[in-house]
DNA sequence: CTGAAAGCGCTAACAT
DNA sequence: ATGTTAGCGCTTTCAG
């Protein structure tokens, strides 16, 4: 042992055993008389050694013990979503379950950070893609880390060896989802049935590329962040053309507040706003009353994703509620049955319609052209 | 190569060229012939190889390139929270600029979690210490890994080797902390000077059990999380003691709304309230509000932090700010420099006294008895 | 049940 | 500027 730490062969030396015995007494993983181990052990402890060093435990086994969770954007403002929040969470769960720990990794904008690069890591977890030709998906698929994909897809196995052609078919990938389109087409279908025909939308981001306002009408429909996109649809899917859509930077109350002041200052604005988030949909309750409007007398507010929102007391927001913690679990177990290589069939999980008190009938007959 | 992933050995082949040299081409950590290091290269390219195995490269150079950052609950609960979350942001910005990784690590309720015990990291970051006898920053302790306490303590060296006697004085150490004491004095002696005498305060948790009520008068004053002493500590400079204090589980805004019902029910309430974070003090303004109180005419409230609360509007927040951000920074600078084997001197930083709109002076005169 | 030997993939002296 | 050599600390066949 001389200098530095102590390693297993010094306990070995010191218990008299040899150091594939030693090894034995720390993980079990074989058979050992119960007083040798003892009598390891009593060395280990005699030398303050702190148990095996993980790093050669890796490199030897292959595994770091770590999953990596990748955020499409930064953490301030990922983390400010409790939607992100409880999603970690139930992935923690899970992983920590099978003593799996989970390596953060912030990624601005679409860039490829160093540690999706170069960190080791036994699977990954992408909570946000930017569909087929997701440059982070690339390049996990290049170091052959096994892909979770959470509200993500990369198209049909055809598309992906297309020019972008960067994610073989082969590629171990699974995918954790909920059913937001039908989610979505139930909220607005029983809007539709109280009697509203006139739609704002506040929309989650569209793809990396963030900004508060209408959409650009060049961009192309077919890139960015699928959620955003399947929650469009279910709109669509129940026969609405919204009379405006603002699109918002990220999930946050104050850009829900910017764009419910945008919609709501027209001349004759909509009579239901539906918000694609909890946290946008409560910024438009706020907007709403700071303009005078009673909610949901002069307007409908809805929202998605069925957070607690204690301070928009004593209204409770009308949403769609998704199982965000169980997303993160189902997550955590696609990764460690990825990384078992065993396959994991996608999951979708179901979402439910809850009344609050910020939706009714529309106050008056309304008219479509003012 | 034969079968499995390339490794660095596979490419110096194809490259025709020594191992060490094709290590040289990636780390450029030593000379080499810009020629050699683009053959090398492009046999890496030919064989799809995804540079050096992180694992190899760690185990050899005992560095593993993660930061563990362990906080002192749950993810559900702390990251609810803005203040861990903007602390994590800074955390990742000094740590990221230097390609090191976060490796989360929630510890419920005290316990010393399995990858505390077993994960690979170079240091870690633990944001909530429960002081001298802290069993995870003891864990650390023994496995020899630098440890970073943020808005923790360890206590005199002396003390650290008593009975718990588990963190030897010559363990590498850091701490990073704000001026929260005299930043609570400040505050409460503005609350003096507008004419209070009457105070309530509600706290944040004062250690792993944590509860809601009134503090359990046996416990141990000298135990638990610092940052509540400090604060409570500070309350008492300004020459205050409250006529009720309510200790709370977390700071979210729901147990602020339990608290502030609480006092506020009572008889004949305090005239400021002054609560031990931003958070907690929303959940107040809200339950004087439902109480139907107004803020500030009936009762003032002060918070702790200095968060953005939009959903508080048209009120904002008397509060102290501190730089959260900033404090991960910090936190990631010092865990930076322990690695590099250099000392890092405390940091304390400096907060801000800043008067917003749920203060004001009393009422009329008020009766210490009822 | 225990020991000997091999090697995971890489980097860093040292020698050329 | 490149090659040779020697491990980092551990687990895991395989013999005994």
């Amino acid at each position: 042992m001389s200098t530095g730490r102590p390693t297993l062969a010094d306990v070995a030396v010191a218990a008299g055993v040899s150091v594939s015995t030693a090894s034995l007494a720390f993980s079990g993983a074989g058979p050992i008389a119960a007083a040798t181990r003892d009598r390891v052990l009593a060395a280990a402890a005699d030398l303050a050694y702190p148990g095996p060093n993980p790093l050669g435990q890796q490199l030897r086994t292959g595994r770091s013990g770590i999953v990596g969770a990748i955020f499409g954007d930064r953490l301030r403002r990922s983390f400010r979503d409790p939607v992100s929040i409880q999603m970690l969470d139930g992935l923690a769960q899970s992983l920590g379950a099978h003593d799996i720990g989970i390596l953060l990794i912030p990624s601005e904008a679409g860039d490829v950070p160093p540690l999706v690069a170069h960190a080791a890591m036994d699977a990954a977890v992408v909570v946000l893609c930017n569909g087929p030709d997701d440059a982070v998906v690339a390049a996990l698929a290049r170091r052959g880390i096994p892909v979770v994909l959470v509200e993500g897809d990369l198209g049909a196995p055809t598309e992906r060896d297309g020019p972008a052609g960067r994610v073989p078919a082969s590629h171990p990938t699974a995918r954790v989802g909920i059913d937001d389109r039908r989610g979505t087409e139930a909220l607005v279908r029983t809007l539709r049935a109280l009697g509203h025909e006139r739609f704002g939308v506040v929309a989650l981001p569209f793809g990396h590329d963030r900004r508060l306002g209408e959409p650009d009408p060049a961009r192309d429909p077919r890139s960015g962040y699928l959620a955003t996109r399947r929650r469009l649809a279910g709109i669509a899917d129940a026969g609405v053309v919204p009379e405006i859509v603002i699109e918002t930077p990220a999930s946050l109350v104050e850009h829900g507040r910017s764009a419910g002041h945008e919609i709501l200052s027209r001349p004759d604005p909509p009579t239901a706003i539906i918000a694609l988030s909890d946290l946008l949909a409560s910024g438009v309750v706020l907007a709403a009353r700071e303009l005078g409007l009673r909610v949901p007398e002069d307007v409908s507010i809805a929202g998605f994703d069925g957070l607690d929102l204690p301070w928009l007391a004593p209204d409770v927001l009308t949403t769609v509620r998704q199982p965000l913690a169980e997303k993160g679990r189902q997550a955590g177990e696609a990764a460690i049955a990825l990384i078992a290589g065993v396959p994991f069939p996608p999951v979708i999980l179901p979402v439910q319609y809850e009344q609050g008190t910020t939706t009714a009938a529309p106050r008056a007959a309304s008219h479509s052209n003012g």
